[in-house]
DNA sequence: AAATAATTAGAACATTTGTTCTAAAATATA
DNA sequence: TATATTTTAGAACAAATGTTCTAATTATTT
């Protein structure tokens, strides 16, 4: 393995265990045995790291998004990939339990950040009317109100990790399962009868 | 008025604007013009100035929970406290735009807070039951939707913040209205047709 | 007024961190 | 093999920050 690589996995692990605020440039050169000059000769800032991992979870999740995209859309294949996504989130945790932090220092992560939403919205936007038109969906009870669920699953989606560290009490492994479920509850409300019974039976699957 | 005053007044300013992190105690104490060694006088470190404006905070929500408890429960009175709520939100907003950060370095803020949403709960759900009574809200479609419902108030209640200082792209003066709008669009699907025409009702008031 | 306590300014210290630099070592290339 | 390039270690520097200490000043109490 490349040093290159080896920092951004070791980075990583350090980041996610101890806050990528507490993590140093030295840190991660002490955990894997080189110099940290070594290591700012191949990222000369903490900032570019990040950048670096933070376009891996971009990476990983173009790639479930695209899976969500060529076939017909199903109800199973949503929930499917929610909660695909959430295991890339925990896996890139420390990036959301610095969220802002993050996005403060590194304008680079937060314009493309931006950009990417932009474009998630619109994906999102497109599930929910096929899902509608399927009639798994009911249609909106006022105007607006499929838009303010979608920034709702961008919020709970950005910050459930935080929210957790904070709050969550039940055992490491319900931690995923919880908060996958509490997305989930996002669309419970809008489920029509037909919507609601294919979603009970998926449930229940697990 | 007193120093002790002045410093969290001052202090309140400065992590509203740059960040609590980018703030530090001869920062402070530079913009009242006292020495550093007298602030720490005051305070002997940042987290306790950020204790008590963290108590300032949780003084201004407690009054607004005790007004929702003594009358009788209306969804207008719900509405207008949730619209007062996110004001008091906006005052404190430095807490919530680090909120993990605060937390992690302040185990005492993070000890007090824990304890308070178990409180905040426990209300809400009384606030829930009342309304679900009065014939204004359903009932649950599943068990645990409202459970549900709770957390995810409480995520973006926490961060709405955060988020809005990524994503948000209109006018400051639209900020709050906007996210406001987005809470209460949470209860929107689990309204009667009764409760749905006093929520257009009210909406228009506005 | 005298004595005591509280407040203040500013120096001093230790630590941490990012960053740069130099020279040695390893690797690749010709 | 000789030369050039890449990689590495570790020293060195500068800036920031929290924290403590001392002495002076101000306010309060007796």
């Amino acid at each position: 393995m490349k040093t290159k690589e080896r920092i951004l996995n070791t980075a990583l692990k350090l980041f996610n265990r101890e806050g990528v605020d507490a993590v140093t440039v030295r840190h991660i050169a002490a955990k894997m045995n080189i110099s940290h000059g070594n290591l700012c000769y191949h990222y000369p800032n903490k900032n570019l790291v990040i950048f670096d991992l933070y376009l891996c979870l971009v990476k990983e999740f173009n790639e479930l998004m695209a899976g969500l995209q060529k076939t017909a859309i199903d109800l199973s294949l949503v929930l499917a990939s929610n909660n695909h996504s959430f295991d890339t989130f925990y896996k890139y945790r420390f990036l959301f339990l610095d969220f802002t932090h993050i996005m403060r220092e590194n304008p680079a992560i937060k314009k493309h950040y931006r950009q990417l939403v932009k474009i998630r919205k619109e994906q999102f936007a497109w599930l929910i009317s096929k899902l509608v038109w399927s009639g798994d969906f009911k249609k909106e009870a006022l105007p607006g109100q499929y838009d303010s669920l979608l920034e709702q699953v961008f919020i709970i989606a950005d910050f459930w990790l935080p929210s957790s560290e904070i709050l969550f009490e039940g055992k490491e492994t319900d931690r995923i399962p919880h908060y996958r479920n509490l997305m989930q509850a996002l669309i419970v409300p809008i489920l029509t009868p037909k919507g609601m019974k294919k979603f009970i039976q998926l449930s229940n699957q697990n």
